[in-house]
DNA sequence: CATATTATTGATACTGTATATCAGTATACG
DNA sequence: CGTATACTGATATACAGTATCAATAATATG
């Protein structure tokens, strides 16, 4: 199995980066217990493949030889296994996309959709504190910031 | 029709309060063009009888008088008019509120499902700010705190 | 006050998202 | 290899919320 042999560094060129990317993923689901299957490739290479948040359904239409309900509970492995992360439009739209970083936020354009990683943010201890100061211990929080991204901005 | 007599203070003792509070929102709609009608009356006083945050359903089901349709377009007006806030659980669940004030947040006891105004946490001007920083012009975003309140984190 | 106008209602059907079921299949592991 | 079992996918189901549309009720107007 190639997954086997791959060192889990996260360079493992000279594959396309893709491609590494879903070894990656495969790896680290097997180190779980959770068997390298075709569909669930399949699943977790379309999902590398978008540049941009993407719903569940956009994923099915995407693979149309892999089952519905497999699409979703590919999805929802990866989200539990922290490997994608799940953001929220304004009108509640679900959407996902790989995950880079352990927690973080995301800015998301509302013209192209396209959504970055929010830095130099440290809302969680302010958070924290008000919450403590209404008597709250804080255990979780839910943040997505919408705007409009450099080149929206400018059109 | 009473609500016309209504002074508009939000402090119109010595009716029940929540009496007065539906007044209230229904002036309010009548200032901006929406009837006073038996239903919706229902609706928002079933909204100022909850204790804390409710489902779209729940209120149906204690309306069991009023149509399914009707409860949500009454709860989709009073949201449109800033008069109820959505608040989001941390699966996702929508529920609904009396809002007390203009924009703000929530905490939410995961535990008893009470709700919390978040005071004092200013993190508006650094979500702007960490935006910009990253070529985004910040519109709006979404901010739920989760947790557990003095009387659960106590048990 | 009668009446016209128009917003509102509610029964119903429908949409879209997501999960449950379950027989058949593929995978991993000894 | 062969077996235990995780996985798949077709289908049914659940659920939240909206669209439709004829009937009704609330307001404006003469």
């Amino acid at each position: 199995m190639v997954s086997n042999s791959l060192k889990h560094t996260g360079h493992d060129h000279p594959r396309p980066r893709s491609a590494a990317v879903v070894d990656d993923i495969v790896f680290h689901l097997g180190q779980l217990g959770y068997r390298d299957t075709e569909p669930r490739r399949l699943v977790i290479s379309a999902v590398a493949a978008q540049s941009r948040p993407f719903t569940a359904e956009e994923l099915c239409t995407s693979l149309p030889c892999v089952g519905r309900a497999t699409v979703y509970r590919g999805l929802r492995l990866l989200v539990e296994t922290n490997q994608v992360c799940r953001v929220l439009l304004e009108d509640r739209e679900l959407r996902y996309q790989l995950s880079h970083q352990g927690h973080h936020h995301h800015l998301l354009c509302a013209v192209c959709g396209v959504s970055a990683d929010l830095e130099g943010c440290n809302v969680e201890e302010s958070l924290r504190a008000a919450a403590a100061a209404a008597g709250f211990r804080m255990s979780g929080h839910w943040l997505e910031v919408y705007g409009s991204c450099i080149n929206c901005a400018a059109a």
